[in-house]
DNA sequence: GCTCATGGATCAGTTTTCCTAACCCATGAT
DNA sequence: ATCATGGGTTAGGAAAACTGATCCATGAGC
């Protein structure tokens, strides 16, 4: 399997299509003389003549007319999948879990797409397959870092720490500060999700008498249940990162803010594919959300 | 649509199918080196990395891994349509009817074949459809030059002359000329078509009384109408170039040598797609063919 | 933990390929 | 007869590809 001198196929298919030197050598960006030499030099090479030649102009022989369409094809189909390539290779597909995506990714997400306005972003919302991370649909991922991953080639890489304490409207913790933590008993706990780990982790550091995590109401995600404390529905365990907005504005308040603990399960993180951790567009998104964090990681620290 | 380097796409196909750069640039017949900086031109070209470099060797990123297949399936195509372009520009149709393929054609084909082994012959013996030549499904035909060809595409070219007498069994030849052509009143005509043209031809130069070409038996070509007539059968109106063996070797002889005629039909020539008269082996059978008939040619010029 | 073998990266210098520019030639139209 | 068109051809220079030597990182073997 020899192949033929592939800029003389090209110059071919070229001339073929056109039926004349001039016209490809305009596509091609040169002169007609490259291009009868280029043929010339395929036709020795095959010992098979493509073009019959005129005076006034050249017409394809049936092997040449025979060549033609398969070489169209062909290199059709290398640009085709080279665009593919190029394409999939400016796309950076994110999968997100729905509160760190509303509460953190998304108010950012313009600040990356504008520093790489050629990398064509595709966000998802939505949590983890139970496997912990579909390397075939995505690129990236935001997780939690003690989430169970057997799996070696998957990376991961902190993000920010999780500090947890609870928060309710200024009201509730007016009256929460004046009878001190027990009165959390009266209150209804808020659950980001129907499994309750977030006031659990909570209250295996400060225990509270009175107070246990199987009461309160459960939400699909910490958003709503944060919508839910802002209208005053009870006392929310919110990451300080992620309700950084409701603080800031004071539409919620923290009653105890040095009753703060970490999450069990850890901090968030980035997590990929090992082998594509050092891919262009994936190095980027990642140290973009590095330096995304900083902000959110100093001001932790400083509280 | 702009295609990348395609030498560098040749280098990283055989690259990337054999995982590394040692050998594919064994396959290539050149240096690692010059694999190494196809594949780094190619990469900067698209954007895109192709290869993960170890310690020990490459490995495929995603964008490679997608795009091998594709480069392996388009240069495997290329090398089939220029294998197949090749083969048929080596291979030559000839469309023979009977008679002339029997008595002329085949006896000399092997020496073609002798002096062109690079070309592989096809031989169809069969008459010519209506239309008069079938250029899909042959290059190159032989015919007689005065069939009514209304196309200006075919190209046309004389290899013998066509001279008819009678001819028969030394015996009956021998009572023939002591009769004289009257004599022929008394014998069989054997006709080479149902058409009878060749004797209606010959009375129409040589008219006898009491015979008309509507007397006699017919087949189906001359070859069945000579083998007749050398069993004593009849008198046959032979050509006589076609029928020189049995002229020569005096199983049939000519009564009246004298009294010969040029067919009505024209001559043996040989028809063909005038945009493929000069293709080479199209071009070689002719000059072949004309010199192969010269013996034949110079043979009725003597007599 | 040192050494070596492996496989790739890099670079200077050379070879090969490719291209241009200017010319030629054949033919059909004016 | 002249011109316009479209290819063919050539010398010379630009661009590419290649070589061969050297360098480098790492994993295996001792």
């Amino acid at each position: 399997m020899r192949l033929p001198p592939l800029n003389a196929l090209r110059a071919f298919e070229a001339a073929a299509r056109h039926e004349g030197y001039i016209a490809a050598a305009e596509e091609l960006h040169v002169t007609r003389g490259a291009v009868s030499r280029h043929i010339k030099l395929l036709e020795d090479h095959l010992g098979v003549q493509l073009f019959r030649r005129h005076a006034k102009g050249v017409a394809l022989t049936e092997a040449g007319r025979n060549l033609q369409p398969v070489l169209e094809r062909a290199f059709r189909d290398i640009v085709l999948g080279v665009e593919r390539i190029s394409r999939d290779a400016q796309e950076l597909r994110i999968l997100c879990p729905p509160a760190t995506s509303l509460r953190w990714l998304m108010p950012r997400l313009d600040d990356f797409r504008t520093c790489h306005p050629d990398i064509r972003v595709r966000l998802t919302t939505d949590f983890h397959t139970l496997s912990g991370f579909d390397n075939t649909e995505y690129d990236i991922g935001f997780s939690v870092s003690k989430w169970p991953r057997n799996d070696a080639r998957i990376a991961v890489e902190t993000v920010f720490p999780v500090l947890m304490t609870p928060i309710c409207t200024p009201a509730m913790a007016e009256s929460l500060r004046a009878s001190g933590p027990e009165g959390l008993a009266d209150a209804t706990l808020l659950h980001d999700t129907p499994r309750r780990t977030d006031w659990r982790d909570w209250l295996a550091t400060y225990p509270v008498k009175g107070v246990s995590e199987t009461s309160g109401d459960t939400f699909p995600n910490l958003d709503m249940a944060v919508k839910a404390a802002v209208m005053g529905a009870g006392v929310v365990m919110a990451d300080l990162v992620l309700c950084r907005d409701e603080l800031e504005t004071g539409a919620l308040v923290a009653p105890f803010p040095d009753l703060a603990c970490k999450a069990s399960y850890g901090d968030v993180c980035l997590v990929g594919e090992r082998s594509r951790w050092e891919d262009p567009k994936v190095r980027l998104f990642r140290d973009w959300a590095r330096k995304a964090a900083q902000p959110d990681v100093d001001r932790l620290h400083r509280a």
